[in-house]
Parts: C-alpha cells; structure tokens; sequence
RNA sequence: CGGGGCGUGGCUCAGCCUGGUAGAGCACUCGGUUCGGGACCGAGGGGUCGGUGGUUCGAAUCCACUCGCCCCGACCA
C-alpha cells in the first residue's frame, strides 16, 4: 500500500493543467487524459508510444479476461517469431497486396546485408500458416486451435496513442479445420463468445456484432466480421474482428491434410486480433471532463481510500484505513490506500477522479467516531456516508452496479446516436450535424459505398448477421441486400 | 502523403515583429505550519531556446533545410 503510493507519487508531476473539455475537442481531450492519467507518453521513435505502468495495468487485465474465454473455447497459447521471411509473405496475392504499404524490412544483421529481407510482422498468417503446412498432415490433427499474444508493426503514417500506432500489441489467434462449416462456425463462435462477450462484460461497451463489406474486409480473408462501438464523440471504433480465411492461405501455404475419405484437402483457416486499441475505446466510450471513468473490472485500482490527516493521524486515523484496505483486498477488491503527506486529501480526490478510480472513499476522524466512511462514486459523482459494518460487502456490490451503470449508459447513448433512414439527404445531414450509427440499405455496390464515404467520410461498419435484405441502396435507389451499419470511424 | 498549427526548465506559456547570449506560473528539493474538494510561508535546484547549416561583431529572435508532435483530409486495427 504505502509501496504503491511511493510508485505512484514518482510519476505524479504535472497535474495540475486542467484537461481540455469534451465538448470542445474531443481529440485533445483524449490526448490530455491520456498523458495526465499517465497511461501512455511519445516515444523518441516516431509512431510508437511508452505504455506506462497504469496504462499497461489496464492492458494486463484485458489479457487476463480474454485469455481466459479464449482457453475456455479450446485455444492454446503458442508464440511465432517476429521476422517473416519475404518469400513467405508474398505467396497469399491479395495479402501482399493489402499489406505492403505498411510493412517494415530488416535488410542487415549485425553489419552485413541479409541475402533475404525479412519483414516485422504486421500480422502472422505467412508465418503461422507455414508452420501449420508442417505439422498438419491428417484430418485428426484437426482442428489446429492456437493463439499468440504478440506485437507488431504496421508503417503507419498517422498515429494517435492507443487507437494507430506504429507498433502495437495483440492477440491473434489462428486456427485450422476440417470443414468450411467448422471455420465459419469458429469464427462466429470467436466474435460472440469471446469478443462480443469480453467487451460488453468487462468494458463495459455495447457493441454492434455483424459482417465487413468486401472493401473492408482483412486482405486475403473471404469473411471478415466485427465488432463495432460508438465513441464519446459519435464515431465508430472496430473493437475486434473475426476472419474465415477460407482455404486461400491453406492453398498459398500448402497447409493440406488427408481427409476422412482417403482424398488430399486444404484445411479451412480462421485468425481474429484484439489490440491495445481497445484501452482507448475504453477511454473514450466511458471518459467526461473530469477525466478517465473506468469501469470496475479493468480498473486498475477499483477502489481508493484518502485517509483524512489530523494531528497525529499515522496513529489515529491509518490502522482505520490499513483495516479497510485488508478487508476490501481479502474480498479480491483492487485497493489503493493514498497514504501520501505531501498532498492534501483534495488534491487526492480530484487526482483519482481523473485516473478514472471506480470508488473512492474517505476516513477521518470524524468518520471512526461515528463508525462510518465517506464513499465517493465515480460514474455518478454521488458522495454519502456508508457504515464502517458490512463495508467490503457492500463495495462489492456498489462495484457491480457501476459496472452495468456505466454499460446501461454507453446503451443509452448508442441509442441516442443510431437513427435510421431511406433518404440520402437525411443522410448527409445526420453526418454534418450530431454523427453516430446511421442504418440504411445498402445496395451492395463497391462504387456505392465509396461514393458515400467520399460525399460523407461515413463508411459501413457492417452489415447485420441476420437477412436484412430491402428498400432500395440509400444512394443509388437499386434494390437494398442489407441495411446496413454507416457510421465516420476512427 | 496533401492542408493547417506548434516546438523556449518536468508542464503551460511569455520573449521573436524592432538581434545584445532567458523569464513567469505551476511542478520539483529542503524547513515549517497544514490537511473533509487540487493548502500556505520561507529558502533553493533546474533550461542556452527541437536539430543542422547560414547571415551577423553578436542569433531563442533573421534565412534555408531537417526532425518531431497536434488537428483536418486520403490509407489502416
């Protein structure tokens, strides 16, 4: 406790700037929160970004909550290595193709010049799928279910922290099957068990589940689906996606095995990926003025405890909260107790306010007299007193309605911000004035969808998993296949 | 990659136009008094002005190039 205040006060300079609001921009805004809160700085390299101790708190609990699903459906962890052989990029046509604007080359080692130059992995279905071409020979080596927490690099030429940097890190997993049915069925199985579940239970954000049109589907993939969430600031982040690879790096790799009936196949493949990208959706779904607003089960710390310094208050009022902080820890409750002098216990409340800390309480004097705490929330701003008896219960408790608080108000919010509409004129004026999900049919055109992002920066998030088909295309008048999910997009 | 903006102690910025070798607030250090919504007093430490080159007796200030960051577009997770 006293260990993690020392930690914290080392990086606690400069705080005191007010943060940029929202409502004026919200880009600086986020800029702000994140370089305050101390989640994440600027690098001395272009386009990557230092995660620091809070941020990759955060980054840690994301992996802990989705590894645990991705175990829990049959995967296993493998690690592949970070340079890929040319050659073996270039073999899946429409993945080079996809690709090569933002892959970066290692041409020397040490001082001499490599006779072949080997990529940062942007991605690894060249490496991964050769390996798979080894192992799998027979139809009972199937399914091949494996994932990798990794990093990688994409030449980026705009960066923001968090949502596009140069290198960032992931989880992808990538698997083989038998049957097409098999990989369709894992990568659905993929976007609603794992991803949809993760991100609406632990962050806390609504998401809309569906499929990418073909301009913006993963290069090489013949499905791609996503999930979707609306920001603060009404555009749209990709939370995750799910891809079935079909059988195109099966024949590009040579990844074949002997079916049941004795024939040679190509195995059917599937990758999905979820990035450190996903801590800025959290940031700007549930952040306000004030600053972060996390919810409770990625928070780093779930609950702050500012003991009230009075007289000779290490012996008075401390063991009250060194008691607290016992009880809350022995409950599985993340607990830090801001046992600092140097700083006084507002300047405590406002700091952990805006690194986003769920619940905060107060003890002091007055508070052990009459066997009670204050108890600060942090999504609603409500302060009252609560009994010193029960406490740890209850702040169990209080977190779980914060949780599904902070849920219910990102829902609440999407609604306010998805409108529907036949009209292009209604179209284009929603993207002009308050942006958000805009649903409308779609008539299936590559010509129509590009027109429309051209005329409104909008582009299809994606298209409902369910038959949709309708109406006639919200811009051109064809007949509609699907209603589909447009929104701007970051 | 195109348009715009900005780089001066840790942070926010003034100084630049009208060259004369650096200032403020906050933060930081030490001492003391404080502490229930970003405390106060006193004493201190810290920068050669993003980088390179040029003009000049002299450059934070003028010129050229360059690097980086932010915002808006085109490309992407």
């Amino acid at each position: 406790m006293s260990g993690d205040a020392q930690k914290a006060k080392a990086g606690g300079e400069g705080q005191v700037t007010a943060i940029t609001p929202r409502s004026e921009d919200f880009s600086r805004w986020y800029t702000d929160v994140i370089r305050r809160a101390e989640l994440a700085d600027y690098s001395p390299v272009k386009g990557c970004m230092v995660i620091r101790p809070y941020g990759y708190a955060i980054w840690e609990l994301i992996q802990q909550g989705l590894d645990r699903r991705i175990k829990a459906t049959g995967h296993v962890n493998a690690y592949f290595p970070l340079l890929i052989p040319q050659s073996l990029l270039l073999k899946e046509a429409e993945h080079v193709e996809g690709f090569a604007p933002q892959v970066a080359w290692v041409t020397r080692g040490g001082t001499e010049d490599l006779e072949e130059p080997l990529a940062i992995r942007p991605t690894s279905e060249a490496i991964i799928g050769t390996m798979y071409a080894k192992w799998i020979q027979s139809w009972r080596d199937l399914p091949v279910l494996i994932n990798q927490w990794a990093n990688i690099v994409r030449w980026e030429k705009v960066t923001r922290l968090f949502l596009r940097t140069t290198e960032f890190l992931w989880q992808e997993g990538h698997t083989a099957h038998e049957t097409a049915e098999e990989a369709e069925a894992e990568t659905l199985k993929i976007l609603h068990e794992v991803y949809r579940d993760f991100v609406e239970t632990e962050l806390a954000m609504p998401v809309v589940v569906g499929r990418k049109s073909d301009s913006e589907k993963f290069a090489g993939a013949d499905r791609t689906y996503s999930i979707e969430a609306l920001m603060g600031d009404g555009r749209a982040l990709q939370a995750a996606t799910s891809h079935n690879l079909g059988q195109n790096f099966a024949k590009a790799f040579g990844i074949q095995f002997q079916a049941r009936d004795k024939s040679l196949q190509h195995i059917w493949g599937t990758s999905w990926g979820i990035t450190t990208r996903l801590i800025g959706g959290v940031i700007m779904t549930h952040g306000d003025d004030n600053g972060l607003v996390f919810p409770p089960r990625i928070a780093p710390y779930q609950v702050v405890i500012v003991p009230i310094p009075r007289g000779n208050w290490r012996e008075t009022v401390l063991p009250h909260a060194k008691a607290i902080f016992d009880e809350l820890t022995a409950q599985g409750v993340r607990v830090m107790l801001d046992d600092r002098d140097a700083y006084t216990p507002g300047w405590k409340f406002a700091e952990w306010e805006m690194r986003g800390v769920p619940v905060r309480l107060e003890i002091g004097p007055k508070d052990i007299e009459k066997g009670q705490v204050m108890l600060a929330r942090r999504d609603t701003r409500e302060k009252l007193s609560a009994g010193r008896d029960g406490l740890a219960a209850r702040i169990v408790d209080l977190l779980a309605d914060i949780q599904r608080t902070l849920f219910d108000r990102a829902v609440k919010f999407r609604e306010e911000h998805t409108s529907e509409t036949t009209s292009y004129d209604e179209f284009k004026q929603i993207m002009e004035g308050r942006p958000g999900f805009v649903i409308a049919p779609w008539c299936g055109s590559a010509e129509c969808e590009a027109q429309i992002k051209a005329e409104t920066q909008a582009t299809i998030r994606n298209l409902p998993l369910e038959e949709s088909a309708g109406g006639v295309c919200v811009r051109c008048g064809q007949p509609g296949v699907a209603r589909a999910y447009f929104a701007k997009a970051y």
